[in-house]
RNA sequence: GGGUGUGUAGCUCAGGCGGUAGAGCAGCGGCCUUUUAAGCCGUUGGUCGAAGGUUCGAAUCCUUCCACACUCACCA
């Protein structure tokens, strides 16, 4: 900058002003502020790590400066690429008198790239002493700064609503933030090579369907132009990947993203990603056995068997629990309600002093039964298995010819269930009458119960070979995985209000 | 939807007995060739989430609204 007069706002609209003029000004001097390539030889990490190595060789490395300080006719930098960050050493002697003026130009923020040989301070930190330095580009909207001193951050970027909002913000100044995305990225490709390895076929299935289904949630609804007819996002993938077991894929999975019109909270968005698996002419007993190994791989891979979430100690090494539903309900009652019907159960509901809703269905109270009084005990990986028939429309009766209840088991960890899978119904007589009754507690009210999907039965009528199939909630065990206790921490752009200015 | 809390400069936060705002960092102008939360001197920057109300006077008190966080409910 020359003789300009002294600029006098430092509002974020000025700042930008300033850096736009900047851009300008560059360009005048003939550099480029939005180059199109650079030569890297080097990541920072790959530097410090082999720095013996590396000693005096030449190297180029870009990324984005995170820190400036300038001495007079020297400065250091911190640039961050996608490894790590390493300093670099800048003086006018060594890069020449007018690219040392247009380094005094750059801001934090800016990518630069920097060709120079490999050196240690005298305070002992490997840097990169700088014989050129390229812009790469010209940062308009400032960053927010975060400074770090033995390990511990000043200033840090924190408000959780601007982390999820900008989450390209959050990227760049918390590096934990990118070891979770690293992790997730990881569980869901170990997911791929387990199920791979066995010979599954990954498939993928519509999105957008004409009939919802395979689980009892409300779905997000949209118009079809084209057919003049309502779509609806998918609420999962189930019905369809039998579909594909009846066309005579014997193994499927598919890793889907489903959308579900409901509450957001730690544990719920309205758009999660699931795995459902389904293996032909197996039940769940087998179903159960790999789920376990699955799991455990995952937790071995991510160096976890053993964990501490929500402050419980999780051990993955030993074998699951398997409890059925009603012992469990025995255990932490102390009643046995194999046999309660409706009234049976509203007054239990009383006698424990539990709000209950006259309205509500059987299925509607064993579920409430289940999660006010026996899931929160479920801490280390315990299958609960055998289910009432009226809350899985979907899973075949117990073949110990117990008509109540079928042979579906849940997975919890910690309180909170992960997988969910059965026996899966394919008596095309059964299914229909099922879903029938689902359809009549829709009339009663129950926005959550499953609708016909006609199609869907007549490929059960078709035939389906007996099958196992499991739905496990990736974005769960991935916050357990990585140790976060809100699922907007595992997903990259959360669900947020839009924000209206 | 209920409860609790938060919202002040680009970022992190003070202030809050009512008298219309402060710090650090960032920014801007200088000095500075081994610094690292660099340092030193100087300096700009705010419709105090929004709208009403009380008051001579509101960032501060009241009401409503908005957003977010935590939590309960809902959601297997």
């Amino acid at each position: 900058m020359s003789d300009e007069h002294q600029e006098k706002h430092s509002t974020l609209q000025d700042i930008i002003a300033l850096r736009k003029e900047k851009v300008h000004q560059l360009r005048e001097m003939g550099v480029n502020p939005y180059p199109y390539s650079f030569e890297v030889t080097h990541k920072s990490q790959e530097i410090i790590d082999n720095y013996e190595s590396l000693e005096n060789q030449e190297v180029s490395v870009a990324g984005r400066m995170m820190s400036i300080r300038i001495m007079g006719k020297a400065s250091f930098v911190h640039i961050m690429d996608g490894k790590g960050k390493i300093q670099i050493y800048l003086s006018q002697q060594d890069i020449g008198e007018k690219a040392y003026a247009i380094f005094k130009m750059l801001d934090i923020g800016d990518f630069i790239g920097i060709k120079g040989r490999v050196m240690k301070t005298r305070t002992g930190e490997v840097t990169i002493k700088g014989e050129s330095m390229t812009l790469l580009c010209k940062n308009i909207r400032p960053i927010p700064i975060v400074k770090e001193k033995d390990g511990v951050l000043h200033d840090a970027f924190r408000d959780k609503e601007l982390r999820y909002r900008k989450r390209y913000l959050d990227l760049i100044v918390n590096p934990d933030v990118h070891e979770i995305f690293i992790k997730r990225a990881a569980i869901l490709r170990w997911t791929r090579e387990f199920f791979d390895a066995r010979e599954y076929l990954e498939v993928e299935t519509p999105i957008l369907q004409p009939v919802y289904g395979g689980a009892n949630a409300r779905p997000f609804v949209t118009f079809y132009n084209a057919l003049d007819t309502n779509f609806y996002l998918r609420i999962a993938d189930e019905l369809y990947l039998k579909r594909l077991l009846v066309g005579g894929f014997e193994k499927v999975y598919e890793i889907s993203k489903n959308f579900r019109n409901e509450g957001i909270d730690r544990l719920h968005n309205p758009e999660f990603t699931a795995i459902e698996f389904y293996e032909v002419y197996v039940d769940y007993e087998y179903m159960m056995d790999l789920v376990e190994e699955y799991i455990q791989t995952i937790a071995e891979k991510s160096g976890k068997m053993t964990l501490t979430y929500e402050g419980h100690m999780i051990d993955f090494s030993v074998p699951f629990q398997r409890k059925a539903m009603f012992d469990l309900f025995e255990e932490f009652l102390g009643t046995d309600i194999r046999e309660y019907e409706i009234p049976d159960l509203q007054a239990l509901y009383k006698k424990l002093g539990r709000k209950v809703d006259s309205a509500w269905n059987y299925g509607q109270l064993i579920n409430e039964l289940f999660k006010e009084c026996v899931e929160s005990h479920l801490i280390q990986p315990t299958f609960v298995i055998d289910y009432p028939k009226a809350i899985s429309p979907l899973a075949k009766i117990k073949r110990d010819g117990n008509e109540r209840l079928v042979e579906r088991f849940e997975l919890y960890i910690a309180g909170n269930e992960y997988a969910n899978a059965f026996t899966e119904l394919n008596d095309p007589l059964d299914q229909r009458e099922r879903l029938e009754n689902q359809a009549k507690l829709r009339e009663l009210g129950d926005l959550e119960a499953q609708v016909v999907d006609e199609d869907f039965l007549q490929a059960m009528e078709t035939g389906m070979p007996p099958t196992g199939g499991v739905g496990i909630g990736l974005d769960r065990l991935i916050m357990l995985m990585t140790e976060q206790s809100s699922i907007k921490d595992v997903i990259l752009f959360p669900a947020m209000r839009p924000e209206t200015p």
